[in-house]
Formats: structure tokens, C-alpha cells, sequence
DNA sequence: TTAAGTCAGGTGTATATACACCTTATTTTT
DNA sequence: AAAAATAAGGTGTATATACACCTGACTTAA
């Protein structure tokens, strides 16, 4: 495997890995009309429980103004609201029931989804991928 | 490892190293005013010769309209061409000399990054990485 | 040999991503 | 306590991504 050929690019490999699994798990939630990315966010919320977006954001190592705009169609549905904080600097984001409701749908389809891919790549390679995924994380964020 | 567990999510976690890895590589490009995604496809092109759009999109498992619309750019400031074709559906893509030298000029800050990803990493840990990544490819693309 | 089918590609719209710059609120300095 | 610094978040703009739908060009079937 050489290191230096650009068809080899880490970069490159990754985002296209990216977007084979993200058709695939957007072509997943079809029936539930969410998109990963928003299933992803609603199950975050559910279980950190309100949190500001600082912290969302860092969490997923995404540009604060990225979530801002992902954040946007699941306000307008109302499946996450903005609540008040002390610290009136913090927009806290939430989970509404509504919102409750439509993650609870789409749990069993990312269930089915995620277990074909485990089962199709081997639970071992899976494990390792997401070792080397987060690995990966820490190999190119400073701080 | 649980699988069932959101946080593990295959997409969650790829989608996450794909913005920390597209982040580093971004900002090594910065020197000359490329972005990862460009210099991916202007390597891909200068390496494949002329190509058509379909085949191109392939390749990187890309939506064909999302390949019309990261050429865009390229085009525009004249580092990539449409040529003609015989069969006058294709409007095949080949890379200029414009191109070829932003090409050459970027390929050092390219190996800096990637081999700082993979000393970082660790050699093994990173072909390992690769290799899950097209394993992933395969275990979510059809066609 | 023309009509139907298929194939390459583009456009409209919506979301995903991030940088530069701005506003408002708290904290720290002097 | 007022000024300076810092912190949380939003907006404008540009690229990245893909679906639905459209156009024009070749191919195949009647």
C-alpha cells in the first residue's frame, strides 16, 4: 500500500467511504423521512440530554456554524426547540416528545441498517474500523 | 463494542472522521487556494486522462450532479476542460497545464499531510484503516 | 424506419459543511 | 465601575451532497 499514490489518499477514502454509508443509511430512514445526519442529531440530544451547541459541536467535530444549520429542519418540524438558560449567552437545545416520537421510529430501521452493515463487513473488521475511525479523529484535531 | 448503541453508529463515526480528516487536509491545501475535494478530483483526472462524468462519479461513489457541481469551480478558474466526444452525450473532463501546474504545486503539501496522518496513526493502523474503508465501500454500494 | 427505450448529462431545491465577520453576554483587568 | 478580553451564537457566502425532474443523443424494436 503506498503511501504517496493519491488514489490512496486518506482524505479521498474516507469521504467516499462516507458517502456509500450515508446513502446507505439515509436509503434506510427513507420511511421515517429523516436523513442520518438528523437521526444522528435527535438521538444526541435524546441522550446527552440539553446541551449547548458549544458543546454539540465539539462533540462531533463540527464546525459550531454547521450545526446551527443542521439544527434548523428539526427546530422548523419541532422535533428540538431552544430553551433558556442561566447563562443567556447558551442556547440549550432540547428534545421535544414530537420529536421523542419520530426518534423512536426511526431506532428500529437504524437497528436493521446498522446490523447489515456489521454483518456484511464482519464483526471484527467492524470493530477495528471504528477503532481506526477514532484513532483517526485524534491523529488530526489539535487540542 | 456495542452495535446497538447510537453512539456507535457506522455512519456517525465515519461521517465525524471524514470532517476532522477533510479539516487537516484543508487547511494544508490552504497555500494554494485548494480544498481536498478539488485536488482529489483534479489528481483523479490528470492520473485517468480524459474521462467521462458517469465513469468519474463511480469511482468516487458520487452522485453524477454532485460531480457537475465540484467541477464547477474547476472549470471556472480554468484547471479543468470539457472536451469533445464522438458519441456527443459525453462531455468528457481532462485536466489542463493551468491545472497540471496547480497540480504540482499542491502535491508536496499533499504528502506532508498524508504522511503526518499516517505517522500519526501508525503504518499499520492506517492500511488497516484503508482497508476497512473499501471493505465499507463494498458492503454498502450496489449496482 | 420510425417509435420506444435507454443513456449521458444538466437544473431546481434542500440539506451539509465551514470560513469570515458580526452581535450580545459574561468575565477579567485596570 | 468602566474598559478590555473572552465566550456563545448567528448570518453571508461558497462549496459538497443528492433527489426529482428535464433535455438531448444514441440504440433497439415494431
Amino acid at each position: 500500500m503506498d503511501v504517496e499514490t493519491t488514489a490512496n489518499c486518506t482524505c479521498l477514502n474516507l469521504r467516499k467511504a462516507s458517502r456509500a454509508v450515508t446513502q446507505f443509511y439515509d436509503e434506510a430512514f427513507k420511511p421515517v423521512g429523516l436523513r442520518v445526519t438528523q437521526f444522528s442529531l435527535l438521538a444526541l440530544v435524546a441522550n446527552k440530554g440539553p446541551a449547548g451547541m458549544k458543546e454539540l459541536a465539539k462533540f462531533l467535530v463540527m464546525d459550531r456554524t454547521t450545526l446551527t444549520r443542521n439544527l434548523k429542519p428539526l427546530i422548523d418540524q419541532g422535533f428540538l426547540v431552544v430553551i433558556k438558560s442561566d447563562d443567556r449567552r447558551q442556547r440549550p437545545i432540547a428534545i421535544t416528545s414530537r420529536g421523542r416520537n419520530r426518534l423512536a421510529q426511526a431506532l428500529p430501521l437504524w437497528r436493521e441498517a446498522q446490523n447489515r452493515v456489521v454483518a456484511n463487513l464482519g464483526r471484527e473488521t467492524w470493530v477495528g474500523l471504528l477503532q481506526s475511525l477514532s484513532a483517526t479523529v485524534s491523529a488530526t484535531t489539535h487540542e
